[in-house]
DNA sequence: TTTTGGATTTTAAATCATGAAAAGCCAAAA
DNA sequence: TTTTGGCTTTTCATGATTTAAAATCCAAAA
């Protein structure tokens, strides 16, 4: 995943597009549009489409470009499937050492390089990307110190009643205004997951899919100040789970609590919402949750959900 | 200020703590002390020490180490009044020119690079701490992107909005704890501000008190992730607010404003501080504000406050 | 016209060497 | 003991160089 990251990115992309039937069977594929949609050239797009021409999902004619075929081999779906499971990136494997304790509280980069064997320029990255998500920060000469923040039971909590401030205040905003489409797409999401995904479905997935609902709520606020306050905690909220077992049973309740807020937002009843995502997210707080911690056996300590 | 920054930090800082009497005259400053409190070692210590020595404002006697001087030289005191003016530091002139339209909306490092004359590092840099505030984000294949977020008009209420959210909140948190010498230390900051400085102190000492007093208020909530959101939107405006001119009638209002609330919460009544603070951030909204935009001239665009 | 396909140019990541800055160590003085 | 002062070691920023990746250009095909 080191090499060509863009363009194995957009492969993937693609070909989730194509098996969740976004795109046609049989159509034809501007790299061109593909370039613009991403905002990128069409370098990687080629890379991306001959990638998928070797694993027979496209097919292309000479001049002409590429089309997907008439029908996708199992073993690429197989192997889409394959790379959402192997997240376990360098930045993952940080934040849970860190959260197990395996790691001093000040560190040298130079101590992450040798305990890893990663490049200077990686571990610079990785410990910008901490800091920008509020779990460690520079020493003012040399070294870096990692911060509590993200690893008390309490924090989790707080990051509760930091969301029960600002998601139900964000309804009630001047600048909210409904979208019936993202709202539709909401419900099918959490429909989708009621009705059949939850025994099956990739823990992460379930997780991602109730930040995406909470996300995607706010954004309707108008207001992105609210949106981007909501994606940092759910961010430093993610490191925490990272690699907690799902309790499947409350994420049903928790996805009925979602289709009732949907319905009062449906209905244009904004305050009323409003009110109930506040009790969603109290419930949250107070409820057992459905995750189990296996990286902190020793704390009694009760998770998230979405 | 690129050699030897952190010694001329640390001894802007000692000199600070002298001048302003919380290190008495003639006492003798431990170098491990120091070193301990500023989490570095002795090594950028001994520098700055060194060249407060230079400047007559500590007295060095062998084998013994550093004494505060008796008089503190007005050249000292002059310098370091001066430091405080020159923060017109890169970023500021990237967030500048961001605001004033001067740069295309994507660029590349290079672009940065060639038109600024800076260094790949430094650029990069930069750019990860707009990043990290917001303003700025990686496309996909290479280059940046701006974000207009921190530069329209509306920016401005949505900032104070989303204030009105969590700073009333904050204050009926059930970890909320009245720390009384926190209240007194903004009331007196509060207080000398009327009574004499708002005249000549330089504008952005005036802005950052008043953000001062919102940041130490939200942090009695217990709930660093409130403190966490609101520092980020104040780093957002005070980008916006750099280089407009205080409006000082307004910041008296404003103080008296701060006053009221800090009176409540000594008398313990913390909801109707709550709901003080609500009105104050509201009024700030609509009022006209204390600042006049200079580099925006076309936009009647009202600015912000504390 | 639009789109592809190939070639060229530009960009920025990775690697490495160097030197300044910070950390760490230890003996001597208070 | 604690602290200083001199010294050594470590860390990391910087700049040059190389190289892979992405952007751009242009002619040919549909």
């Amino acid at each position: 995943m080191r090499a060509n990251a863009l363009a194995s990115k957009i492969s993937n992309r693609l070909l989730q597009d194509i098996v969740a039937g976004n795109v046609a069977l049989g159509s034809h594929i501007s790299a061109q549009q593909l370039a613009d949609r991403y905002g990128v050239s069409r370098t990687p797009i080629r890379e991306a489409l001959e990638a998928l021409e070797v694993q027979s999902v496209l097919i292309r004619r000479p001049n002409r470009g590429y089309f997907v075929a008439d029908e996708i081999p199992a073993s690429a779906q197989a192997a889409l499937a394959q790379e959402g499971e192997s997240e376990a990136d360098d930045y993952q494997v940080l934040a849970a050492d860190w959260l197990r304790n395996e790691l001093p509280e000040e560190v040298t980069e130079q101590f992450l390089r040798q305990k890893y064997n990663w490049t200077k320029a990686h571990v610079g990255e990785l410990l910008v990307r901490a800091t920008r998500e509020g779990w460690a920060e520079r020493k003012e000469g040399y070294g870096w110190r990692f911060l509590p923040v993200a690893k008390t039971p309490e924090a989790f909590d707080e990051i509760y009643r930091f969301r029960m401030a600002i998601e139900p205040a964000a309804m009630l905003e001047p600048s909210f205004e409904l979208n019936h489409k993202v709202l539709e797409e909401q419900r099918r999401i959490q429909e989708n997951m009621l009705e059949m995904e939850i025994s099956k479905a990739p823990g992460e997935t379930l997780l991602s899919n109730g930040a995406l609902f909470h996300e995607e709520l706010i954004k309707l606020s108008g207001n992105p100040f609210f949106l981007m306050a909501l994606q940092r905690v759910n961010r430093m909220r993610r490191l925490m789970e990272y690699r907690a077992e799902v309790n499947r049973d409350r994420l049903i309740e928790q996805c009925t609590e979602h289709l009732e807020i949907l319905s009062l937002l449906e209905r244009g009843n904004t305050v009323d919402a409003s009110f109930r995502m506040r009790q969603h997210l109290s419930g949250a707080l107070k409820r057992k949750s459905p995750l189990a911690w296996t990286w902190a056996a020793d704390s009694h300590l009760t998770a998230a959900e979405d």
